[in-house]
DNA sequence: TCGAATATTATACAATGTATAGTAAGTTAC
DNA sequence: GTAACTTACTATACATTGTATAATATTCGA
């Protein structure tokens, strides 16, 4: 149960199903990156939003993934520091990569959608600015 | 665990939490719905992407908007067919009505923040024609 | 040496999507 | 008139995902 804003869901203070997207991402662009590396490379990408990637999260979908097939992994002992679990995408992994990139266009209409509805229904004063297209840089 | 690419998430046949959003805008134009008649004015929005909304989720929302206060219903015996349970959207649910246009507002960057890199890095082969814009009608 | 950063794992809970099934009342077609 | 369909809600169960907390272990800097 929720007993404030904050931790509605309504507040959104979550990845909003980008987190596996992401991982397969960021493996395509470089393959044998472990767990903790992975999570240092896309909040970088992400930080301007203040949404953390939960760390927990980020291992069991690695885990997740390689179950399916979608990734592999062996350990690295070598190096300094604790073990390394380094991942690879495999041919499965781009395959679903390439369904992610349908599934994330068909999600962000899916949102264009809800603001046609919102915009028809609710007084522009609670509208935020939308902007849904490639934003410029301010 | 994932048998085949029909159920991996990268399908993406799901609502994309987004039916709770479109349950408390449509409730925001007609109060006193009730869990039948709001899914299907709901599906009316969004048939074409072929995204059903599952009843029994829709129920649970109810329920649990509710118990948050976000909602409040009474039976409603009167009238043909079975009893049915109208609701009214409160101040605290048009708050949060308020708040999930600023979150999905905020999914909808970071999914242009995913295309970004994407397109850093993957072949233009395999990148979707990204509208997330509003689409014009074709 | 103490603490911070690195790196992974385990447990637990809530939110959400979905599948299946059941109850019950009203409507329509044969 | 009864069988099938539609309307309307409920219960149970499971997977996915986000998050919080905690534990383990190594390395490095002050």
């Amino acid at each position: 149960m929720i007993d404030d804003i904050e931790n509605c869901p309504c507040s959104g203070k979550n990845m909003s199903n980008l987190a596996a997207p992401w991982i397969l991402l960021t493996l395509f662009n470089r393959q044998g990156l472990h767990g903790y590396a992975i999570k240092k490379i896309i909040e970088g990408y992400i930080e301007e939003f203040s949404l953390g990637l939960n760390i927990t999260g980020l291992y069991r979908h690695l885990n997740l993934l390689e179950r399916r097939g979608v990734l592999c992994s062996q350990w690295d002992t070598q190096g300094r520091g604790p073990a390394r679990r380094r991942y690879t995408l495999t041919e499965a992994g781009q395959e679903c990569l390439w369904r992610w990139l349908n599934t994330l266009s068909t999600q962000a209409m899916l949102i264009g959608k809800f603001f046609d509805r919102a915009r028809e229904v609710l007084p522009a004063s609670h509208l935020p600015t939308i902007r849904l297209e490639k934003t410029p840089d301010t």
